[in-house]
DNA sequence: AAGCTACCCACGAATGAGTTGCAATAAGGA
DNA sequence: TCCTTATTGCAACTCATTCGTGGGTAGCTT
């Protein structure tokens, strides 16, 4: 039957996305609609800034108070979450693929951390202090093999 | 005899730290010596405005860019370190007395964790990625038990 | 004790990341 | 098509931190 029409609101396309925001009591704008498009074309963590430059490609006179502010509400539906991989601007990502990062301190390099690896960790934070750990939001600094 | 002479140049007092300074070519000022103290006196985290605050109370003219300066000499001496425990400014304390955080992303409350408690996580990122996890520099966030 | 000089300081201005106030615009239901 | 209200572009702002500068001072050197 050719491709779904856009899934009501599961948050796995553009569309679907933009029918949860319409849901929501917000608007379909162009400005949302290119910065979907950006965040679920490369699935790799990118800042307000790439995302802005990826957006004004298609639409120059997209603000970066818009995407900052856009961001902020694709956030707040829980579509997208951000991350901060060492000291300068954040990192946005799609939700669905939320992850641990471990960030090298002297290069830089990042590795994906898949959840269960902070497994013990959680259960030990749970056990001694009640403690549920979110271990996506501030990267686990360190050195890689290389700088060590 | 009365109180031992300062050491000569190990960190655990105000005036070993100093020599430590002097011996490394930096000068022994009445801004470090305060800023010392201020980091001694109270073993808990304190951003640089609080530290200038208190700096002030003795010495209304040092500014706060003084207090960076020293700051991060202090840090590349390896007497202090900083960490992140949430979105604001940093905050510093002896690096003998370094350990990990959790931090609830609801309330902000804070949780000194013993290092021993990253011992799995450690030898999990060691074995599987040869990285060397730091858990001292980003606070690991999540939930506390009042904010789940 | 005085001189020298590299180091350090106060001050203000700049930076980087993100936020906010506001008037103009546009989405989408009536 | 009209109307309401969400959204936008823009500029100005905040907050935390860094930088440039000329004057000041710690602490060798003599």
């Amino acid at each position: 039957m050719g491709p779904a029409v856009a899934g009501s609101g599961d948050a796995t396309t553009v569309e679907g996305v933009l029918d949860l925001v319409r849901q929501q009591g917000g608007r379909v704008t162009s400005s949302r609609r290119l910065l979907l498009r950006a965040l679920f074309d490369s699935k790799d963590h990118h800042t307000a800034e790439e995302l802005a430059a990826e957006v004004q490609q298609q639409s120059p006179d997209i603000h970066l108070s818009t995407i900052y502010r856009n961001l902020d509400e694709l956030e707040r539906l829980g579509v997208i979450v951000h991350s901060h991989l060492g000291h300068g601007a954040a990192t946005y990502h799609l939700a669905a693929s939320a992850h641990g990062h471990f960030v090298c301190e002297e290069c830089g390099q990042m590795i994906e951390a898949p959840d269960d690896l902070f497994a013990s960790l959680a259960k030990v934070a749970e056990t001694q202090f009640d403690f549920t750990i979110d271990p996506h939001h501030f990267a686990m600094l360190g050195r890689c093999a290389k700088c060590r």
